[in-house]
DNA sequence: GTTAGCATGTAAGGAGTTACATGATTTT
DNA sequence: AAAATCATGTAACTCCTTACATGCTAAC
């Protein structure tokens, strides 16, 4: 009933706080910026919105807000634009400096860091430093597991191990590189050059209509 | 109510398959074999197993089978002993056997692999090639749409679509060499460099007992 | 003139989890 | 005698999906 989910909510926070957006957008947003990790559903969606709304930290803004003309003239469906209050932006900064364990297990650790650009350095580190350990952790248990299994298992279940295990590994590498990065500097790293500071403030303008955005399955 | 559930109920007819257990086992079991993929609590595990009990594909021992001594005697608190009846064998030869999109999604692939040591090879081709299309067809997708949006996207959620699609590339790269393993004969590919042909033995581990199987999170 | 995309929603249900309840037995 | 492990189970809940319902517009 109540619909607050966990990951869900955050991430649509977590968009709305860069601009308001209207639900189908923010779906096709929410679904490729999270990536490979999550894709959401309008079922969980619409229901989702409605529910932060009545918890007064999304404002629903009937019609394209100010410099738009009203839906009769554009033709299209009354679009309905959400908006991040006052104490819905505050709320998401709260969540945004929790750094308890809910922020570096499976679930969460992705759209936790799919906001790092929001999130204060030492927050960053922390959420950062705790996936590694968690992943570590659960890299000795498999080792130990494994040692104790090794002879019982099928070629098959063997390979699965390993490759599973090889997976973690990597990840835990990668974490490795990123509080290095953390700790001289910038992320560096990237596909591109350095982008030096964009805070990334208040953009009134929507970036664009953007066709085909296919993200469905 | 039912608690037919589709990954669960795969792993417990696959497990007791092998040789019958009682349900704590069972969960130990189901959260090694299955490593990383997934965990499951008994409140998932034991309505699951009266549910196929109730199906005819499970029968329950109610103590420790035949040559044991009745519980009255060992003291222990009566064990629940399943095992795998003949329709349940015929059911999980026909679960095997399906090559649907179901069997390569993500929620299923990892359980199709722990059980292909008992799958039929042209399946397993077929899995395995299937699982490969539908990470080529998610990277071809993620590419266009990075391109779409490389420039709206700031560092960290670039470098979090970077590594995921590393990821996915990675696992196809496998799945290639498994399918070009299975083409020309058995999985070989241990751990270090080519084997000839020995089942992992000599190796600097400790075989330690460890007795604390704490897979609890 | 039909497919594809835009846009919003609801009802029902699936697949699991958490927290609880119970109690015996082994280890420390 | 306390703590851990073995062992089984239930009720309530979570979070999300599927399938459905509706209707408009742009492009092929």
């Amino acid at each position: 009933m109540s619909r607050r989910s966990g990951v869900l909510e955050f991430a649509v926070l977590g968009l709305l706080r860069e601009s308001p957006m209207h639900g189908y957008e923010l779906r096709k947003r929410l679904n490729t910026s999270l990536g490979v990790f999550r894709a959401f559903s309008y079922g969980s969606l619409y229901p989702c919105l409605k529910a932060l709304v009545q918890r007064g930290w999304l404002a629903e803004e009937p019609s394209g807000g100010l410099g738009e003309p009203p839906a009769s003239l554009t033709g299209r469906r009354a679009k309905i634009v959400y908006r991040l209050t006052a104490e819905g932006k505050e709320h998401f900064e709260d969540l945004l400096s929790q750094t308890g364990p809910d922020a570096w297990e499976d679930e969460h650790f992705g759209v936790r860091f799919a906001f790092f650009g929001q999130t204060s350095r030492d927050v960053r580190m922390r959420v950062l430093e705790g996936r590694r350990s968690r992943l570590e952790e659960r890299l000795a248990k498999m080792r130990a597991s494994l040692a104790r299994t090794r002879d019982r298992l099928d070629d098959y279940t063997l390979e699965l191990q390993r490759h599973g295990m090889e997976s973690v590994e990597r990840e835990v590498r990668w974490l490795s590189e990123l509080i290095e990065s953390e700790r001289s500097g910038r992320p560096a790293r990237g596909t591109g050059p350095d982008r030096p500071e964009t805070p990334g403030q208040d953009r009134p303008d929507r970036p664009e209509p953007g066709p085909s955005d296919n993200t469905d399955r």
